[in-house]
DNA sequence: CTCTATTGTTGGAGCGCTCTAAGGCTGTAG
DNA sequence: CTACAGCCTTAGAGCGCTCCAACAATAGAG
C-alpha cells in the first residue's frame, strides 16, 4: 500500500516535482503538452495528492470540523447533509465528531478537531460553557448551530423559535380556538424561547396561557395530557412533534378524537410528522438550511470575505396538515 | 490564529524539539522533571499537536473515511453513531462525505477520502460498482456495511435479511395466520434477500406465498393495500416499518383495524415503530452495532491483528409489540 | 543581432512533526 | 581514577507537498 508521490510521478513524466504540483493545483502557466504528460504518468501509476502533506506545506486546510452533540437525533444529520452539501461545492472535506452531550466529551472533541487545524468549526447544539467557545474561537473560525451566543467573535445560525410558536398559536386562534395550552419542553434545547413565544402570542390574542410541564418525548406528551383531562383544552401546541404524537395518542386512548375534540401542533416537521398515519400539522425548521448557511458562514471567513459575526435567525413555517381543525366543543 | 508549535514549546521550556516531542506521544523515557516543565510551557502557550503534521511525519493515520450513500436516512446516522464510538474510544477520527447515491458522486467522494490517507475506509451502502471498490482496497483497508461482495479483500457488515423476515413469518404462524402476504421492496438495497426470506418460510410452513409490489415508503405500503382490500390475507408483512405503517393508514381508512383484523409487521425497527401511537411489531437490525462492528475491523486490520477478510452476518430480532394477533376471521 | 519581456520550468527551503542514531550525564564497578 | 553501563536528551534527516526566487527559452522590439 505505498502509494506514489509527486516524486514518482515527475520522474515518469520526465519533469521536475515542482512542475507536478502545478498541474496538480490546476495552474493556468503549464503547456498542454507537459500537462498532459503530467496527467498521463499521475493516471499510470494513480497517483493522488497527498492531503495532508498539502495542507501542511500550503498552511490552509480544506476540512471543516464538525461537533454533533448527538447523532443519533435525525435532526442533526440533516443539518450534517446541508453542511456536507456546501462543503462538497467548495472542495472542502467534513470532519465529524460527537460530544455525547456532556460537556467532558464535548471538551475533548473540540480538542480532537482542532488538532486537524481545520478552517472552521461548526458545532451543533454543544453543551460545553461559553468560555470553551471562545478559546475555540481564538483558533479557527467557530460558527454555533441550534444554540445563541453573544460571543463577538462566532457566527450563529438559529431557527426563531419564539416566532414559530406563535405561528401555531395564530393558526389556532384564526380557527376559533381560545383555549390553548402549552406542552413545554422543559429544560430541553429550543424549550425556553418557545414557551416564551407561547406566552406573548397568548397575550396578543388577549388569552389566557396554560403552560404545561412536559419534555420532548412521545411518552411526556401522554403523560401530560391525562394530566390535562379534567379540564381539557380545545387546542394543544407541543413542544415538539415527539410530543405532539403522544399527546394524541393519549387523547385518543381517551375516548377524544383528533382534530374533532381537540386540535394538535407539534414543532419540527420531522419526517414522523409527515406520514399519512400522523399527518401532523407542525412547524417547519429549515434544518438542511442550518447547514447550508452554516458551512457558508465559515467558507466567507475562510475566503476573509467577512470579519463582523453573522447572526442568523431563520424563520419557521407553518405546515398544516389533518391534526387541527375548528373546535366544536364550546370554547 | 498563527499557533504555537513544538519548537515554542520546546524553547520556552528550555528542552529540545524532539524531547517535547516525547512529552506528547507519552514516551515513558522522560524524567518526570522535564515532562512537568514540557507539560506546562504547553499549557500556557495553548499549544496542541498538529494532527496532519504528525500523521506526515509518522507516516501512520488516526483518521477513518467514511463515506455515507445517505445522511438523511436515520439508519446511517446511526451506523455512524456506532462507528464514532469505537473510533473515539481508540484515538481515531472521523472523516465524512456523502455520495448522494450516484455512482459519479460516490466516485469523486470516495477519491476525497482517499487523499487523507485513511487507516481504513467504512462505505455505507455504495452504489459504485465493485471494481471501484476493489482499487480503493489496494489503497487501503475497507469495510462495506449493508452491501455484500465477494472481494477477498474487504470486510463486510450486513444483516441476516432472509432469517429476519422469517422470524416475522414464523411469529405470525405461531399465532395462527396462514394467510401471509408480502410487501415487496422492489429494487430497494435489501428488499432482494428479505423476499427471498419470505418465499422460503412460507414454503417451510407449507403456505401460499403472496408477494405484492410495494417499496420502501408509506405511500407504497398505502398503495398495495389498497389493491388487496378485495381479496385480504389475515397478516401482512412489509419491506420496511415505512411500508407497515402506510400499510397499517390504509387498512384504517378502509374500516379495518389493526391487529383485530389484519397483523402487521414492519422491519428495521425505527423509532418511528417505538411510538406508542404507532406501537409496531417489527424486525430489528442492530445499526449501532454495524458501526461498531465495522470501525473493530477497521481497527483490527490498522494493528495488523487480522489478514483474512471478515463477512459479519447480523441476526436481527423480532420485537413486538401492538400490531399483531391471533386471526379471528376465517383462515 | 542584441536587448528586454514573457512564458514555462526548476531547485531549494520549509511546513510541524517523528524517529534514528549518536551524545551527555550520572553512578557504580574495577 | 578510569571504564562502562544505564538513562535522558538532542541533532538531523525526512514525511509529501507548496511556494518563491531564479533561471531557460522563446518572442517581439529596437
Amino acid at each position: 500500500m505505498a502509494r506514489p508521490t509527486m516524486e514518482d510521478v515527475a520522474a515518469r513524466a520526465g519533469v521536475s516535482r515542482a512542475l507536478v504540483s502545478l498541474v496538480m493545483r490546476g495552474s493556468p502557466k503549464v503547456s498542454d503538452q507537459r500537462r498532459a504528460a503530467v496527467l498521463k504518468a499521475a493516471e499510470e501509476l494513480g497517483y493522488s495528492p497527498h492531503a495532508m502533506a498539502r495542507s501542511l506545506a500550503s498552511r490552509t486546510s480544506h476540512v471543516l470540523g464538525v461537533m454533533v452533540s448527538d447523532l443519533h437525533n435525525a435532526f442533526f444529520a440533516e443539518v450534517v447533509d446541508g453542511l456536507d452539501a456546501v462543503a462538497a461545492e467548495h472542495g472542502f472535506e467534513l470532519i465529524l465528531n460527537t460530544g455525547g452531550r456532556s460537556p467532558a466529551r464535548e471538551r475533548r472533541a473540540l480538542r480532537s478537531l482542532l488538532s486537524f487545524r481545520p478552517a472552521g468549526l461548526v458545532l451543533l447544539s454543544p453543551v460545553v460553557p461559553t468560555a470553551d467557545i471562545g478559546r475555540a474561537a481564538e483558533q479557527t473560525s467557530v460558527v454555533l448551530v441550534a444554540r445563541s451566543s453573544r460571543l463577538a467573535t462566532v457566527d450563529t445560525v438559529n431557527d426563531d423559535g419564539e416566532r414559530g410558536i406563535a405561528l401555531a398559536v395564530d393558526h389556532l386562534v384564526s380557527l376559533g380556538h381560545r383555549r390553548i395550552a402549552h406542552l413545554d419542553g422543559g429544560e430541553g434545547s429550543q424549550a425556553a424561547p418557545r414557551r416564551r413565544g407561547y406566552l406573548t402570542a397568548m397575550a396578543s390574542h388577549g388569552l389566557t396561557p396554560r403552560v404545561v410541564a412536559s419534555e420532548y418525548t412521545d411518552a411526556g406528551g401522554a403523560r401530560a395530557v391525562r394530566g390535562l383531562l379534567g379540564d381539557l383544552p380545545t387546542a394543544i401546541v407541543s413542544c415538539n412533534d415527539f410530543n405532539a404524537v403522544g399527546a394524541i395518542s393519549a387523547l385518543e386512548e381517551a375516548g377524544f378524537r383528533v382534530p374533532r375534540d381537540v386540535s394538535v401542533v407539534g414543532y419540527d416537521n420531522t419526517s414522523l410528522a409527515a406520514l399519512r398515519h400522523v399527518s401532523l400539522t407542525t412547524i417547519d425548521q429549515p434544518r438542511n438550511e442550518f447547514g447550508r448557511l452554516a458551512a457558508t458562514a465559515l467558507l466567507q471567513r475562510v475566503r476573509g470575505e467577512r470579519v463582523e459575526p453573522v447572526r442568523h435567525l431563520l424563520h419557521p413555517s407553518l405546515i398544516v396538515r389533518s391534526t387541527t381543525a375548528p373546535p366544536v366543543r364550546p370554547a
